[in-house]
DNA sequence: CCTCGCTCGTGAAACCTTTCACAAATGCTC
DNA sequence: GAGCATTTGTGAAAGGTTTCACGAGCGAGG
């Protein structure tokens, strides 16, 4: 069904083309060619037809796609045929941004716990959520029946935490600390390094000014 | 200096070795082998090589690299070499998570000033600078003499920002909003979706599942 | 001061991704 | 129902990135 692999800059564009798909039902627009995609996603038609192909043929010739069949397709594809159970570790201001973050429900990510290390912040409530103790760790994992972590901890506690969630059968890490985590063969981690991401477009600013 | 064109992932690696390389220096490690940043970075000795091998050559061999001037050396790459000023456009909880953030002055990025559309928001304080109005957000990026934006709004104003802020000359933007940005040339986006990694972790888990 | 072991620097090869270009297929119009 | 305009699906080509492999150069140690 799934064919071997796929490239990680395809499956984030379908993401992308999900979203654009969304939008033009919401507009009552029956179909769409990849032309129209691609320009709002910002590539190209060829790249648009390349990307859908594969995972199958779904267009009409001369016509395009039909908008409500391919995103529920693409749905399908990236697996948000269900709700995803979502843990967050570490109860600081980007976490409380994240529970705040209207984004992840609307697109079935829910969050069912927060942990922390700090017993100040222990016992508080995150909207409607108790934050709870990271020594339960395990415990909440389990009873969550969490799939996907988001680690918005300082640098240092960050493998150590990886390392408990992979031991409970976490297989799904969205990194916001600042360290190249290590884990193990069938672990998949994301990274979002906001200094990374600053020190590249300083570069670009710099590349710019030097020539 | 600065040769023709480098991949972005080159840029962003070098970016991690630094990381890296300041975390030798603070353990007093004199030199260090592209072998060993390889393993703490997550990639491979040649990789490393290949990526300072387009700077000049810096190290010594049968020996590695030595730390002190070659982080130097990657700061200057990178246009670390003096401090960034940065505007917050949107004063929402990330915003407040952003500005919190002790990595961006202690890697020379230094936030002068958050606006915000909301009355109820203007004129609060955050981290000690007094939330304004984006209707003067032209006279607060000129007075600012602000070179990165760093956009943190909802989807639905954010490209009639961009184009505000591009008219001001601002050339480089990272961008949290869901949206794919328009902007002329010459002028660096950096996009931060957190939708986009959450699904496509989303799909990881499918894939493996349907294997 | 010569040899040895180590690690860099780098062209070449392998691999992967994007773009091109065109045949094939469809809907629409007349 | 034939012809036309349109847009898909896809091999092939181009372009880009990573890995390989090995010569070159350096320091250490005798």
């Amino acid at each position: 069904m799934l064919p071997r692999k796929i490239a990680d800059s395809t499956v984030r564009r379908l993401a992308i083309y999900l979203r654009f798909l969304e939008e033009f039902q919401r507009q009552g627009q029956a179909t769409v060619a990849s032309d129209a995609l691609a320009q709002r996603a910002g590539t190209t038609s060829a790249q648009v037809r390349k990307d859908l192909s594969f995972f199958g043929s779904f267009g009409t010739r001369g016509l395009g796609y039909d908008v409500v069949p391919l995103a529920d397709r693409l749905r399908e594809i990236l697996g948000l045929g269900h709700r995803h159970r979502v843990a967050i570790i570490g109860a600081g201001r980007l976490a409380a941004a994240l529970v705040d973050y209207t984004g992840f429900s609307a697109r079935g990510f829910e969050i069912v716990a927060v942990v922390d290390r700090d017993p100040a912040r222990i016992g508080a409530v995150l909207a409607g959520l108790t934050i709870e103790d990271v020594a339960d760790l395990e415990h909440v994992v389990r009873r969550g029946e969490v799939e996907i972590a988001i680690l918005v901890t300082p640098a240092g506690p960050a493998q150590a935490l990886v390392d408990r969630l992979v031991a409970v059968g976490i297989t799904a890490i969205l990194n916001f600390a600042p360290v190249q985590l290590q884990v193990p063969e069938g672990v998949d981690v994301k990274n979002v390094n906001l200094a990374v991401e600053l020190e590249t477009l300083s570069y670009a600013l710099s590349a710019r000014a030097a020539t």
